[in-house]
DNA sequence: CAAATAGTGTCTCTAAGACAATATCAC
DNA sequence: GTGATATTGTCTTAGAGACACTATTTG
């Protein structure tokens, strides 16, 4: 702070009238993930793995019935990061691991109440959060698993939950350290911008897929070294060796004496994050 | 956008208003980064390279007489990326190559005159834009050489033009994905938490500093290998043998037919960026 | 034991780092 | 020629990828 105020510094400041400059109204936009399991008919196989992201069905208007990311407005006393921390959890009652933001949607017309921008971010949840909101019909909070691809020029960003499909069409418009930017051709049943918000998130978590210390927000605390191995394929959707990627992780995890087990094959050791 | 609107959902848009809630003031704040040639006594060698900085002398209350990073309000009708252009323009007259959002700086009480959020950008100047700003005494804007230490579990930012030599303690916060973030200690004659902005642009722009593309923003459209190597080893404060260098980044250049001369020893070919 | 996953050993290939040697200019 | 940078060649080493093999559980 500034610790020599001066009369006319003070003077300037009692006289300041912030209220005199139009503001645009400020909310945050929060694109959660998580790496979730679907069952497999086979007793033995190991549950199939997906990423995943939470939604919320918008109650009002406007985009009233649409699928929206979690967000709202930034209230006075709190940071954009304190901000997105209570919407999520408000609108979705899960806690999110980690929050890294990726910047402010701020096109005029984005949102047809007014001058809004938004601050993105994208979170983590963790298998263990994930169990928090279950898959009842009753919540307006819901998981989509995410698929996005390209068609010649156009990308295509695919959202499912049971019955419900969604499906956005966007064209990348800039590509620069690891994250791109997408303009809109068909928002399909999402609200606002956020079809252009989830993909330029989804381009940035690629980008950390590769980043050890990413994937483990994704776990709880103790998990299978295939279970991480899991979460980096999911996300960079590649498949990679065992062999290899236990040497490569081998330095960033602990063995603890605890394994699986009743898993219809040999039981697996459970890891910890090192230091 | 949403094309079929109901007669309800107009209803509400027309019954929206947006001024019954209390919004923030939104700035823009730019650390314009370049790297700038220092000449060296003998007439054989090479100028070294110095990471600066371009910061402003701020004219009134509060922080005046202050450094600043340049910047200001965002206006209706522009997105913050449009706005950190014309801000820098304005205040500096140098255009900037590219800019990268580093994030949103919302802590309370961080400007005196009241609730203003801030969103930070990293931009790189070009060596030949550089030019355009002087270091004449009259412009209130100068670029100041970084450097950025640590001492003991304290960094230590300074900024030096000439005579002008700003110091700040801060102590890093939070590190996760190559952006670090910053608690002000002692802020020197930095406005606002400018001191906390630039360490975390900093980071940011460490973390960018192996990525060939990012390098080639801070030349021109033709250059020496030599000078793509110092822009690297300014930007990541380390040194590099030349033929490593080389065999890198040739997949990523071009060699034209021309070459420097008068520089009292071997003329280097000038290459471009490929493709 | 069969099916599935858990976990290890090692060969190959690539790319990074180190270092040595040669080339070319201005004075 | 001398002193500086420019440019190339190649040896060594670390790490990634591929693949083969062994281990251990449950039904």
């Amino acid at each position: 702070m500034n610790n020599n105020m001066s009369k006319e510094e003070e003077l300037f400041l009692k006289n300041y009238r912030i209220e005199d400059y139009e503001r645009p109204s400020v909310t945050v936009d929060i694109a959660s993930f998580s790496v979730r399991e679907q069952e497999v008919d086979n007793y033995r196989q190991d549950d199939e793995k997906n990423l995943c992201i939470l939604l919320v069905k918008r109650g009002q208007y406007p985009y009233k019935d649409c699928w929206a990311l979690p967000g709202g407005f930034l209230k006075k006393g709190e940071s954009v990061e304190e901000c997105a921390f209570r919407e999520i959890e408000e609108e979705t009652h899960v806690k999110p691991v980690s929050l890294m933001s990726i910047g402010s949607f701020s096109a005029t017309g984005r949102d047809p109440r007014g001058w809004i921008i938004s601050n993105a971010f994208v979170s983590v949840i963790s298998e263990s959060s994930v169990k928090a909101i279950g898959d009842d019909d009753a919540s307006d909070a819901k998981w989509f698993r995410v698929s996005f691809t390209k068609d010649g020029d156009d990308n295509v960003l695919e959202l499912r939950n049971g019955d419900i499909y969604i499906k956005s069409i966007l064209r990348e418009t800039k590509c620069r350290f690891g994250r791109s930017e997408f303009e809109i051709k068909d928002s399909g049943n999402l609200a606002f911008d956020h079809a252009s918000i989830i993909s330029t998130a989804l381009t940035v978590l690629r980008s950390c897929g590769e980043n050890f210390d990413f994937l483990f927000d994704f776990l709880p605390e103790k998990f299978t070294l295939t279970d991480l191995q899991r979460v980096q394929e999911t996300i960079l959707n590649v498949s990679i060796l065992p062999a290899n990627f236990r040497r490569k992780i081998s330095g960033y995890v602990e063995e603890t004496d605890e394994a699986t087990s009743g898993a219809g094959h040999r039981p697996a050791k459970l890891f910890t994050r090192k230091k």
